[in-house]
DNA sequence: TATGAATGAGTGTTCATTCAT
DNA sequence: GATGAATGAACACTCATTCAT
């Protein structure tokens, strides 16, 4: 019993996965779910308390991932000139890690969040990646909006990487061509 | 009265606006833009004819700029390495232009018009980039994914500056800066 | 000031029974009226003090009529064996009359008072037919349905006459017809 | 369970064809049904998916009816003098078969069904039945009024008779006796 | 465990009516 | 007399959630 109260717990979250990963959170219906698994609608109360323990569930881990990533991040140092190599490596491979392990849980996070309490993680991950960012540029006015946008471009396209079905190996050549084109761009910004 | 009805319709629509940018098209409801307004919900049928009629009112000008602007970028070329010139400035300076007269319808279209008739005009905008894009990589596999992910970078750039409140003169520089960032971030993916 | 508040009250209570006549009265909207007319909606409010009075407006003296002419069968012998003639002349002559004077103000009642107070006029018109009509037919069971549905007939096919827009010399014509076409049944179901 | 579901589902196609006969479709509304059942108005979406359809589960097979047996009467010769018998029995037994069968059905579609999709068919109904009448009165100008009088008549006397509520017997008595006044008044408008 | 039944709060929208000017 | 502004009640419909079995 266990094993197929098992089996249908995850034939929900998956099914829920997908929906919110096309429609987002909100334009999600619990009916729509319940239809994609063939059971009732109440019967995913047995499963899962709400709506958003739902979503939770599928998102958590990743989002427990991404806090320990961000402490991470900001206990390094991050200097492209100097430290760029660690810096990739620690982009890439922590990056990559944690992509391959909670790939849908960072997409739906990342894109699908709108609605729950993680709507705001994207956000304040942009933020500190800027934090880190900002001190490199020359320091003037513009260099917070300027690194709040290298931040984001770098979060979207690595998302973007992430939505594309490819194995782990392109995940990391791609991953590396990002970092690549960032920092080169970067660069291009610093004297 | 005149006035003071054309001053309440501007209330309605700056607080709709706010809404708008903060929830999003679909999660923001009449009632709650008519509680901001401090008036009934059906008198917001006073002053626009239903929900979608008052989001156009804040989006279609803006939408009509874009549709101007991408047939213009469809007709140019786009080469950074020898049009490099000619294809920043029609980046920065018409693109400028749309930026400073339509801020906020900007910002809507591209970001919180779900559920409206504009829900794809952000896509179909990455799109054409992307193609302009694309050839210029070298042909693999992975290049129109690149390509898609610098349209967006190129995009959300722009977008992100404009969400920063600053005087034209500093918009123009940081697109200037944003263009110089991604044509030396491409530049070193190609040999 | 009185002679131009007289005319537009008439433009009003024209434009009305147009509508009330096409749409019926509860599918019709002040809006609609007032935009016929153009002027505010709220304006019908100084010359009728409600939806329902300005139907009443129109309708209440064809109910006068109605009641009138209902109150007068009731008092003759109706008699098509007998005294056809005298029946004859009254449902033309009298009813004709009524349906010259009235035409629009009976179409009303009859088919378009769905949701006023005279929504019952046309069956109670019918049931006193009936009420004439049934004695004379053999007395079992099911001789007042049969005088109903001669009741209605002759109602409707009045109706119907009146609707066609016709020269007042056509309608007599008609109506005698009707009159002989329903008496000639009406025998046919007689000894 | 399925039993209780079943027998509330018929207490709403009850309480509901009761209010749409007395009231109409579109002056019936979801929230006096579901009070008439002692329910919640959103429950009543467990049974029906819209008032539309509701209204179509109480009339979708009388319409049925209807449409085949005007076809059937399109394609019968309809001839008063020679041809009566057949007619008649055409008239009587098949319509009386539907009207026993779909009593109640053919009541909202004749008489309550403005704002849905049956909304015209008693009027082309009516026209079918003019258009068989009409080439049998003398050829002039008002021949074709009568005949939809006498159309409508014919139509409505079978509503009043479909109303009436007695046995099949009756109804057979009753629509031979309507038949027979309308074609013996129809007779003594031809020469 | 599973479900059908049920509901309350909320959605956008319409409309007759009232009010202030 | 005329109008624009405003509103409350009602409309059909959706949805997350609860309850009884």
């Amino acid at each position: 019993m266990q094993v197929l109260k098992d089996e249908l717990r995850h034939r929900i979250l998956s099914e829920a996965q997908h929906l919110f990963l096309q429609r987002g959170y909100a334009r999600t219906s619990l009916q729509m779910i319940a239809d994609k698994v063939n059971i009732s609608k109440s019967n995913l109360y047995h499963y899962f308390k709400s709506k958003e323990e739902l979503f939770y569930e599928l998102t958590d881990s990743a989002a427990e991932g991404l806090r320990k990533l961000i402490i991470r991040l900001r206990d390094k140092r991050f200097d492209p000139a100097t430290g760029q190599r660690e810096y990739q490596v620690l982009l890439t491979e922590e990056v990559l890690s944690l992509m391959l392990a909670e790939k849908y849980g960072l997409l739906l996070i990342m894109e699908q969040s709108q609605g729950t309490r993680y709507e705001a993680l994207r956000a304040s991950m942009i933020d500190m990646l800027a934090a880190k960012i900002a001190p490199l540029l020359e320091d003037e006015d513009n260099s917070l909006l300027l690194a709040q946008i290298m931040a984001q471009n770098l979060l979207s396209g690595t998302v973007q990487i992430l939505k594309n079905r490819v194995r782990p190996r392109e995940v990391r050549t791609n991953l590396n061509r990002l970092v690549e084109y960032h920092t080169k761009g970067m660069d291009a910004l610093l004297r």
